[in-house]
DNA sequence: AGGTAGACCTGGACGC
DNA sequence: TGCGTCCAGGTCTACC
């Protein structure tokens, strides 16, 4: 489900409710999502205030003084807000019981999220590797463009690669690539200076846009207030094979690029 | 080291 | 209605 715009509206809107909330009690219903869930997480979580909520690439941190629990929504998971009562769902496998009554509940289908647990002090091993974000000043198109030189991929794959820059996924890859008229088939390390400027600058242009609109909701993304995302009427590329480009109505083409669905203009995109 | 396939898991859409 | 197949917003691990 979630790219970087998707976990910020998701960040965004849990805030208001766990800023400065005491944890009372924590649910574990089963005792993995992707990997098992570490005792940390039930044994230091309660009687902790959350003090503040962060979003490190697609991550999300909730902090205590101890530590800080760890989430990744993976492709299809979401955490909601909500009243004491609510009936548990099918795939709700974690609650966090606030101190305001109310229950910030993580629900994971496909459960290739994670909830793991990060030392004060400490950086979690998945953090480690990650690459500037793509919303701050460090991320620009000459540091796409020197950490491509050399790099065989297609450039899609590299602009995916969490390495290189955060946050961005299939969806905004996509729709990056075609503001940009570059061809998501092209070797990473073929891209001018030049083209990368405006490939940094179309994907900072794109999520923030994004984030303003709450995200994408294609099949069940709702923010924690339980609103969708309104992004999805401005797709451009993405889940469009076929269609006629907007520019230039050439049918627009699809095809696995690293495994991943991958739409584009044959005629814009070069 | 970079690049790529396979793996993880469930549910919805589709074709027969 | 039921069943099989394919696809999905991610990313780690294993292998060349």
């Amino acid at each position: 489900m979630p790219e970087l715009p998707e976990v910020e509206t998701t960040r965004a809107g849990l805030a208001p409710h766990v800023l400065g909330r005491r944890i009372t009690g924590v649910v574990l219903r089963r005792p993995d999502l992707r990997w098992p869930i570490p005792d940390e997480v039930g044994a230091m979580l309660p009687g902790r205030r959350i003090e503040a909520i962060r979003r490190r690439a697609k991550y999300l941190l909730l902090d205590t003084d101890a530590g800080s629990a760890l989430l990744h929504l993976g492709m299809s998971g979401s955490l909601r807000v909500l009243g004491p009562d609510v009936p548990v769902r099918a795939h709700d496998h974690v609650d966090l019981s606030l101190d305001s009554g109310q229950v910030l509940r993580f629900n994971d289908p496909r459960r290739f999220g994670c909830l793991l647990w990060q030392p004060a002090g400490e950086t979690h091993p998945l953090l480690r590797d990650l690459g500037p974000e793509p919303l701050d000043d460090s991320f620009d198109g000459d540091h796409l463009f020197l950490a491509s030189r050399g790099r065989r991929a297609p450039v899609k794959t590299f602009l995916m690669d969490q390495r290189i820059v955060v946050g961005v996924g299939n969806i905004y890859a996509a729709e990056a690539l075609f503001a940009a008229g570059i061809s998501p088939l092209r070797e990473a390390g073929r891209i001018s200076r030049e083209r990368y400027a405006r490939l940094a600058a179309e994907v900072k242009r794109i999520l923030a846009h994004a984030i303003g609109r709450g995200g994408t909701t294609l099949r069940d993304f709702i923010s924690p207030d339980g609103a969708p995302g309104y992004f999805e009427q401005e797709l451009t590329a993405y889940g469009r094979g076929g269609q006629p480009c907007p520019n230039c109505g050439t049918p627009l083409r699809s095809a696995l690029v690293g495994q991943r669905a991958t739409v584009w203009c044959p005629r814009c995109q070069r």
